[in-house]
DNA sequence: CGTCGCATTGATATCGCTCAAATCCGGTGG
DNA sequence: CCACCGGATTTGAGCGATATCAATGCGACG
């Protein structure tokens, strides 16, 4: 059975596209160079990033093996951010030209990628809420109620406590003491990277 | 001119589409209803909202004047969250089965489909980046050189400043104060609606 | 003229940020 | 096998920025 880009990609596309193996920290590309292709993570994970004036990076986004990134710039000239692989990962390169043709001719395609694009906005805007919320504990909740699966809200954290205070908007400490705090009283529970509500 | 969704929408689509006026608290859908409609909002705020075990809702976003909510019916069978009018609004109601014909059929509005979703997620994104920022003056400086136009990156306030607040994730107290440091300070200056960074 | 909501400013408290230090863990090399 | 290293994790102390509560002025609208 096909998998991953396979199963959504084209034939035609595929073969057009390139495959690339990337250490970590490798720069895929920079804000304001031309939009050339659109990415497919197959394994590991890349970080879009923006800098402030000293330095810090901002996450705006984190795609991980299964998902597509820079597909927002695939109607602007320039990338409005940074690529930079968090892990070592595997990408598929799909040139941008090819795939606009493709979205124009077909039309059974160009469906999957308006849910493709839906998908993430829903998860932009999810996490702008959780963003909103002014304490540490609310914005934890708030990840497990929204983005939690089955009853106990579950939620595998993909890497580290350290990344995830990042998408959180907190410090690591904070994280880890709101963590700790809400363990103890008993509104979640830790187990080997998988976050959960007791009962 | 065309304003709001008629600047987007075709006419036939529009033609298919209903006008409706809901008060404050009125639901538009429930989870696990089936999707039978994509929505714009032409005037209020509408909240997408999912609850937990125990009632606590989670505010999963809420569509303002110019946003499209619930695009995501187009894929699935069912809603995933609940609809509840923020404020009284003024909503089109757009049937799911119109647009998605209107997709099949029409690739340049397909084309334009893909561009609005990227649009929105751009925007998402760099709201995204806004709010990860720590200080209440970064999150004001960032709004003005990432949505400023021209040289003087003037924003023009579309709603109350209290509505500004709120998208920067503060209270207004604190926008209030912070606007006055930094126009006291000569960092930005204002004018009948109008941010704008002198010089 | 009275009311309502926005804009503004003051005082205080809270919570997250910063700096700091200790521990743990996986990987690396001798 | 063990020493070592870097990064993640954890806890502590204190500070500062934002939230919160409160009061006032102002303009729109009936």
């Amino acid at each position: 059975m096909k998998t991953g880009a396979a199963a959504i990609l084209p034939a035609g596309l595929l073969a057009a596209s390139s495959r690339v193996a990337c250490p970590k920290g490798a720069t895929l590309f920079r804000t304001g160079g031309p939009t050339h292709a659109v990415f497919y993570v197959e394994s590991g994970a890349v970080r879009l990033l923006r800098f402030g004036r000293e330095g810090e990076e901002v996450v705006l986004h984190e795609a991980r093996a299964g998902e597509f990134f820079a597909e927002a710039s695939l109607d602007s000239a320039r990338y409005h951010c940074d690529a930079v692989a968090a892990e070592p990962s595997e990408l598929l390169k799909i040139p941008a030209g090819a795939l606009r043709a493709l979205l124009e001719a077909d039309p059974r395609f160009s469906r999957q990628w308006i849910a493709i694009l839906s998908r993430q906005l829903r998860s932009a805007r999810s996490r702008i809420e959780r963003l909103s919320l002014k304490g540490a504990r609310e914005r934890v909740l708030h990840l497990l109620l929204s983005e939690g699966r089955g009853p106990g809200c579950e939620v595998r954290l993909a890497g580290t406590l350290k990344d995830l205070a990042r998408h959180l908007g907190l410090t690591h400490e904070v994280l880890y003491r709101t963590l700790a705090a809400m363990e103890r009283e008993g509104e979640i529970t830790r187990a080997d990277g998988v976050l959960r509500r007791p009962g």
